[in-house]
DNA sequence: CAAGAGATCATCT
DNA sequence: GATGATCTCTTGA
């Protein structure tokens, strides 16, 4: 089916967080504010991948912060970092288990039905190559934390529209602005498309 | 072009 | 009181 579209429910999220952040390549983020739609296509990703990735928020314990990490998959992680901005992350794997999906970078993406009508909803006019500005972009904040992406009537939510990207598409690099993890630091935790013009850095 | 600093605040010690 | 899963602007070679 060509034009099926779907919304990814909560076993997408159920495997492991390195499959999860390599499967969301391709799939699209879709935001609702009120009647317009804005979306785009997941470029970019980072795992964060439970209690002993020093990386990760979690790996110092269960705290008010960090306790969304530990909910069940399909949950939304949502936080403030700098003072500025915020970051959007997907929780995955078991419910107690801390982990979850950064998502870096989207590719703008124009909705046909609302560029017809004329209307700008459809396309993102801010940049969103990058964790703070996509989140900028597509008015992200803290009211999203702890809400999750797969219940009906959410304002936050992924679907699969039939992009693939094949295995060799996938780039595999150490994640960003982590080098206080120790020996985690350059683990090949992030994934972005090939060749895409919006990721966040080369 | 590369490198460095500042903005600004929730969270943790 | 320190620091960070960032971004933008300024400085200087």
């Amino acid at each position: 089916m060509k034009n099926d579209k779907s919304v990814l429910g909560r076993s997408f999220f159920e495997h492991k967080t390195v499959v999860v952040a390599q499967d969301l390549l391709g799939k699209f983020l879709v935001r609702k504010i009120g009647k317009n739609i804005i979306a785009g296509m997941v470029v970019e990703t980072e795992a964060y991948v439970g209690p002993h990735d020093l990386a990760c928020h979690a790996s110092k314990g269960k705290t008010e912060r960090t306790k969304v990490m530990f909910e069940s998959a399909g949950t939304w992680y949502v936080y403030m970092i700098y003072g500025m901005y915020h970051c959007l992350n997907i929780v995955t794997e078991d419910k107690d288990y801390p982990s979850a999906v950064l998502i870096r970078a989207l590719e703008p993406v124009v909705i046909p039905s609302l560029e017809r009508r004329g209307k700008r909803g459809g396309l993102l006019s801010e940049p969103t190559n990058g964790p703070g500005k996509l989140c900028r972009a597509l008015k992200i904040d803290k009211k999203f934390n702890c809400t999750s992406a797969v219940a009906k009537n959410s304002q936050l939510y992924f679907e699969d529209r039939g992009v693939k990207i094949s295995r060799n598409k996938i780039v595999k690099a150490k994640r960003i602005g982590v080098d206080y993890a120790g020996k985690w630091k350059d683990k090949p935790l992030r994934f972005y498309i090939r060749g895409n013009k919006f990721i966040s850095k080369t």
